[in-house]
DNA sequence: TGTGCCGTGATTTTT
DNA sequence: TCACGGCACA
């Protein structure tokens, strides 16, 4: 036996060698949980356990690749190679390729990323004639995730009166048949969402009970990662599968649950010990990444909420200093000043920027910081926002491949059949919707079968969609016989949308051109990674393997020595040197959504811990009296979890009005005498505005008085335009709205060619000659 | 069929 | 402020 275990504390070590039977495992911020999984997995395969047979479930991919890196440290290669080790949805996905045709989906089932189900949501709601003020997308979107988290199927949610009786209060009596036209959609396209991956499991677990014995049987040690944050559906998976041999162990946080949004349940953690009464509990109170400053401040703040396990958590580290707290006039001001601490702290105690993180809130709180820092010439990289795959040129491109792996796919198809344009238009593709929603089929079924005769199309368009149907079998074809990138690459050229984007020549079109290149190599990547003697790495395993990446997965290496900006939700699991929890006040943190409910708004609190807790050596919260809000300046208050911290932690030297009575009401801004002062430090500290957007404004000025000033042109009675192809450059014509002007130049071919005309009225104008209804004069 | 302008409304989001 | 959907117009 190899001499890891001694690297162990007793706690971490007692919960490693407990490797048979139910075993919690809490573990306060810092104490080395990742350590206690990864040992525990290495000392199993010690032990000789079949790597094959355990499975370890993690929240990220990136934790699952981390810990299967450090296991292998360990252990060996060898050793190590066959885990089950990846996220719920990875693992079960995976399972639900084997067994699909039990639950009448094909191996090839395409997997909906949020954005998908949300137009198709969309488009259910549409179909309704629903009021689309009242039926919003991600209302009707949340309300379904919750109902498949909970295994609430569209038929339960119909029958259930409860429910039923909350949408009606809630004025969304339609909610349960959007949620069943939504499935019915999703099954014709041969598609799960995310949450299907988890509802799907368990109907399956549940109908066919030799499928969960076969499982049951190969699979005999269980550890689940985060476990606070599981919602009802994984749970009960983790239930099913561990109901023989029990040997399950959980390890979590119930002061770190911050995804009850998600339809986590904090339950599962407090219960455990109701499903395995022989349970064994480790408890893990030893922070070892923090000064005990930052423990301490974060245990008062925690323990004002009441929902929680006993535990406590301390650290042997440094006393540290102080946590700080600085108050800024304004956002603007607040970037600013942190931007100068960050420089201080690099020239002054050489630290490297890739030891700070600036956590908020919002993710729309990161642009202060980063007008701020390239001012200040502060290398930062920003986490959030639109991640690689959900940019429109790699959605589009890899809305073939899915096409191509499984036709039934309308998301894909709706993505892919006019892009690059094919003059298949709305028109169009609504008749076949309708059509493939009367069949209950998918739209490519519809154009390659007898169907398509029932739409009475004109024979241009069946033509198009004729060689529409060519284009994708032809790719088809080749999937079995073509490695992943060569496909790739050829469907980026034969479906002409490569060079749609070389014409057009644009900045933009250049950069999704190298997007794409991007997206080619990390195929060629994944065929080097996933080769194997004799056998070509295809564009299905491929597309398997993406659909559930997130760009969290793709950080490059070469952003070292960055500042980190990023969501406190982000921040979880992660751990920095220097923190600077920023915006910290009332509405904004906690949000103003949630101090109706003290449920909510202890999440919210558990949020506050899990961002203090990021830091290791010095924790720095900030507020502003002022910050601009969608745009409008508002007057804001220090938040109630600064004051939730115990002062003797606290430096509040520089925080101004901490302990005030908060004298804003919710509802509007408050008169108070320092707001003016505070609009004078906004418009001082304000950057002037940039050029190109004086120069819009100016421009837009502009134009309000040419049209206020316009005289109507004289336009002739029996205005009749000449034929568009005898129009040449150089020649005058004459405009039924604009007057007269000179062709300067025309691009393109007959019937889509363009014109550039200078108006003497109103300047230059680019004209679709088709339309623009131009007469020559001369 | 494609574009540009206007009005609206806006958390967090491991998959 | 900014992103997105609807709609008029070319």
């Amino acid at each position: 036996m190899s001499d890891f275990l001694n690297q162990l504390n007793e706690s971490q070590r007692a919960a490693v060698e407990c490797t048979n039977g139910a075993s919690l495992v809490i573990a306060g911020a810092g104490s080395g949980k990742t350590r206690v999984l990864t040992y525990k997995i290495a000392h199993l395969l010690e032990k000789g356990i079949d790597a094959r047979s355990i499975l370890a479930l993690t929240f990220t991919n990136k934790a699952a690749r981390e810990m299967k890196e450090r296991i292998t440290k360990l252990v060996g290669e060898e050793a190590s190679r066959n885990l089950q080790m990846g996220t719920f949805h990875s693992i079960f996905s995976k399972i639900l390729r084997i067994e699909s045709a039990s639950l009448g989906y094909s191996t090839n089932y395409s997997i909906y990323d949020s954005s998908d189900s949300k137009s198709v949501i969309q488009a259910v709601i549409k179909s309704l004639s629903l009021d689309t003020q009242n039926y919003k997308p991600a209302i009707v979107q949340s309300c379904i995730s919750m109902a498949k988290n909970n295994l609430i199927t569209p038929a339960v949610y119909a029958a259930s009166a409860e429910i039923i009786e909350r949408d009606k209060a809630a004025k969304l009596s339609y909610i349960a048949e959007i949620y069943r036209l939504y499935n019915a959609r999703c099954k014709a396209s041969d598609a799960m969402d995310f949450d299907d991956l988890l509802l799907n499991t368990n109907i399956l677990f549940r109908d066919f009970p030799d499928v969960l014995a076969k499982y049951q049987r190969y699979i005999r040690y269980i550890l689940v990662d985060e476990y606070q944050d599981t919602n009802f559906a994984q749970y009960l998976i983790i239930k099913k599968l561990a109901a023989n041999h029990r040997n399950i162990c959980v390890v979590g946080d119930d002061a770190q649950s911050i995804y009850s949004f998600r339809g986590a349940k904090i339950e599962n953690i407090l219960n455990f010990k109701n499903d395995y009464p022989e349970y064994q509990l480790f408890k893990l109170e030893q922070n070892y990444r923090s000064t005990q400053n930052i423990v301490n401040a974060a245990n008062s703040v925690i323990a004002k909420n009441s929902q929680q396990i006993p535990k406590n958590v301390f650290s042997k580290n440094a006393e540290g200093e102080l946590v700080n707290v600085i108050s800024n006039a304004t956002d603007i001001e607040e970037a600013y000043s942190i931007a100068n601490e960050i420089n201080t702290l690099k020239r002054e105690d050489k630290v490297n920027l890739d030891e700070i993180a600036i956590l908020y809130r919002t993710n729309a709180q990161s642009r202060v910081f980063e007008d701020a820092f390239r001012k200040m010439g502060i290398a930062y990289k920003i986490y959030g926002g639109l991640s690689f795959y959900q940019r429109k040129e790699i959605k589009d491109l890899t809305s073939y491949f899915r096409l191509v792996i499984n036709p039934n796919d309308n998301e894909a198809f709706k993505r892919c059949i006019n892009e690059p344009a094919r003059g298949i238009g709305d028109t169009t593709l609504e008749k076949l919707e309708t059509s493939a929603n009367e069949n209950q089929t998918s739209l490519w079924n519809v154009i390659n079968s007898e169907m398509l005769g029932s739409i009475n199309f004109n024979k241009g368009t069946l033509a198009k969609l004729e060689g529409f149907v060519k284009l994708i079998k032809g790719f088809a074809e080749m999937v079995g016989n073509t490695d992943a990138y060569n496909l790739a690459r050829h469907i980026a050229v034969a479906s002409g949308y490569l060079n749609a984007l070389k014409e057009e020549n644009t900045q933009e079109s250049l950069n999704r051109i190298e997007n794409i290149d991007e997206l080619l190599n990390s195929i060629q990547k994944f065929i080097d990674d996933n080769a194997e003697e004799n056998q070509i790495v295809t564009l299905n395993q491929f597309m398997e393997t993406i659909s559930l990446l997130t760009d969290a997965d793709n950080e490059d290496e070469t952003s070292r020595e960055k500042v980190t900006l990023m969501t406190i939700h982000a921040s979880k699991g992660l751990e920095f040197n220097y923190v600077f929890v920023v915006g910290i006040e009332e509405d904004l943190f906690p949000s103003k959504r949630m101090v109706g409910s003290p449920a909510e708004l202890e999440e919210e609190r558990r949020l506050f811990y899990v961002a203090i807790t990021r830091a290791a050596v010095k924790a720095t919260l900030s507020y502003s009296n002022f910050r601009y809000k969608h745009g409008s300046p508002t007057f804001c208050v220090p938040s109630r979890f600064i004051r939730d911290v115990d002062e003797k932690f606290l430096d509040t030297s520089r925080a101004r009005d901490l302990y005030d009575t908060p004298k804003a009401t919710t509802d509007g801004m408050p008169v108070d005498p320092r707001t003016k002062a505070y609009s004078r430090d906004l418009r001082s500290v304000a950057e002037p505005k940039s050029t190109s957007t004086a120069v819009n404004e100016v421009r837009r000025t502009l134009t309000r008085i040419q049209e206020v000033n316009r005289k109507p042109v004289a336009i002739p009675e029996n205005f009749e335009p000449d034929d568009p192809n005898s129009i040449k450059e150089g020649m005058t014509v004459l405009h039924q709205k604009f007057g007269p002007g000179m062709v300067v130049s025309i691009e393109g071919s007959a019937p889509n060619n363009k014109a550039t005309v200078v108006f003497e009225m109103d300047g230059e104008k680019t004209l679709l000659l088709k339309f623009a209804r131009l007469k020559i004069l001369n």
